[in-house]
RNA sequence: GCGUGGUUGGUGAAGUGGUUAACACGGCGGAUUGUGGUUCCGUUAUGCAAGGGUUCGAUCCCCUUACCGCGCCCCA
């Protein structure tokens, strides 16, 4: 037995700093003041198809698909935005008084891939939706929080890219404009760049093969096809990320994947070198169609998704620690199965008065007892013998200063208490 | 879906067509019958991803499959 391709397991260190970067994430979403949304992993297909796109590689080839046992569609969700949707109109948010609705999401997500550096079958995504306002304010908004949750861990080699799709008009012009500039010069791009003129036509500007060829650098931009209006949004964009002095790279060549982005789109690249092909930590952009394409009203909406596993390794790559040194506070040695219950006793008391406690669970003898101690980074080892058992009074050891007390059992948490107390340097074992 | 490299104990790994698969770390036990270090001793893979083939004999050669890594496509 073993895992299923593409997937993996959580534990140890990766573990302990997937928690400390998701506590981080949720109280940042606290400090923007935005709602938490949850919604299940798997939705009746439709929902997919509809919401991301039919004719994407998301939908069409990616996603995990199956009937169930009422012989209905059903999908693993490939992506988040398409269910936050759907429940948004489901749950009516729209008539919510509350405007916009700031909502974030944080779970799995599912796509049958091959799997490489940075790309798994089963992958955490983080995401923010905000509907209701098609103000730029909320575009420059949606982009500061990624910056500034990667600000807050310390990721310094990022770069922001931005650009405008334009709305739907502005788009289309582009694309058709596209396609004719394209069609004399298809002989001379790549075989995938063929595909993608029938399919995206707008992907052909990112591809890594063409990308220094002379047709590519004078293709048509997205920029020069922005009515008035479209322009304007996106200046306004630009105008607020500098407020926010958030630093951005124009790129005319950042066109995005899924069929229902509309102004603004943009990326987050980890600049390292050596990180690896998938590069992008998150994207994201505006949505002013998808709400109503999805049976809601029209509503606009702008946000942005987040690769939880390329954010870790990313962290790795900067060599970010955030774990903090732990330790226990005690750890209690019974000297032979007689003291065991006695032993047990006295540790469930210490956890009940909130002291992170172990105990021996193995019979070591002493010896390897005070290696476990040190395993496990004890302030304290308490040893009970037949002796203490009979007295009612513990023997204590300081870990760190190999002073030895002896205290009533009664006294015990009053003993821990003016210890810890005293002792203010916050290494861990402090309380409060 | 395409291409390419890999898979040997708890870990890092060496190795060979032929009886006991190095070495190191770690673990456990002991020397020390109630104290963490050092040192020493003992112990720690019935097995070299799985299945098939070639062979007198395969962990090693060949094929298939699975999984992992990297790149393409795509995307977060």
């Amino acid at each position: 037995m073993q895992k299923a391709k593409g997937t993996y397991d959580v534990f140890g260190e990766y573990g302990k700093k997937i928690r400390v970067v998701e506590n981080i994430l949720s109280d940042l979403m606290e400090v923007y003041d935005y709602e938490y949304f949850r919604t299940p992993i798997f939705e009746a297909s439709e929902v997919f198809h509809r919401g991301v796109g039919d004719t994407t590689d998301i939908v069409t080839k990616e996603t995990y698909d199956f009937k169930d046992r009422g012989d209905r569609d059903m999908t693993l969700r490939p992506e988040g935005t398409a269910g936050i949707v759907r429940s948004y109109i489901e749950n009516k948010y729209y008539g919510n008084p509350n405007v916009p609705s700031k909502i974030w999401y944080y779970g799995p997500m599912f796509r049958y891939e091959r799997p490489q550096s940075g790309r798994f079958r089963e992958f955490y995504q983080f995401g923010v939706e905000v509907f209701g306002s098609n103000d730029p304010l909320t575009d420059a908004e949606v982009i500061s929080i990624p910056v500034n949750f990667y600000k807050m861990l310390g990721l310094k080699q990022i770069k922001v890219h931005i650009n405008s799709l334009g709305d739907t008009e502005s788009r289309d012009n582009y694309r058709k404009a596209l396609k004719d500039y394209f069609r004399p010069h298809l002989d001379s791009l790549c075989e995938d760049c063929h595909v993608r003129f029938e399919k995206n036509p707008l992907r052909i500007l990112d591809c890594k093969v063409d990308k220094d060829l002379d047709v590519m650098k004078k293709a048509p931009k997205t920029i020069d096809f922005l009515n008035e209006e479209s322009k304007s949004h996106f200046d306004k964009v630009k105008e607020y990320l500098d407020a926010m002095n958030i630093e951005y790279i124009e790129d005319p060549n950042l066109v995005r994947g899924l069929d229902y982005y509309t102004h603004t789109v943009f990326e987050v690249e980890a600049s390292v070198e050596g990180f690896g092909a998938q590069n992008i930590l998150c994207g994201g952009g505006r949505y002013n169609k998808l709400v109503g394409t999805l049976g809601g009203p029209d509503t606009p909406g702008v946000g942005f998704a987040m690769g939880m596993e390329r954010l870790m390794t990313a962290l790795d790559y900067e060599k970010i620690n955030l774990i903090e040194e732990d330790g226990i506070d005690a750890y209690i040695i019974p000297m032979s199965e007689n003291e065991k219950g006695y032993s047990i006793g006295i540790c469930n008391a210490l956890r009940l008065s909130g002291y992170r406690t172990d105990m021996d669970y193995m019979s070591r003898n002493i010896k390897s007892n005070f290696k476990q101690s040190e395993r496990l980074n004890a302030k304290y080892v308490i040893i009970i013998g037949e002796e203490e058992t009979k007295n009612n009074v513990l023997t204590i050891k300081d870990n760190e200063t190999k002073d030895e007390y002896k205290v009533k059992v009664s006294e015990l948490v009053d003993f821990l208490d003016s210890k810890f107390d005293a002792h203010e340097c916050g290494c861990g074992h402090c309380h409060e």
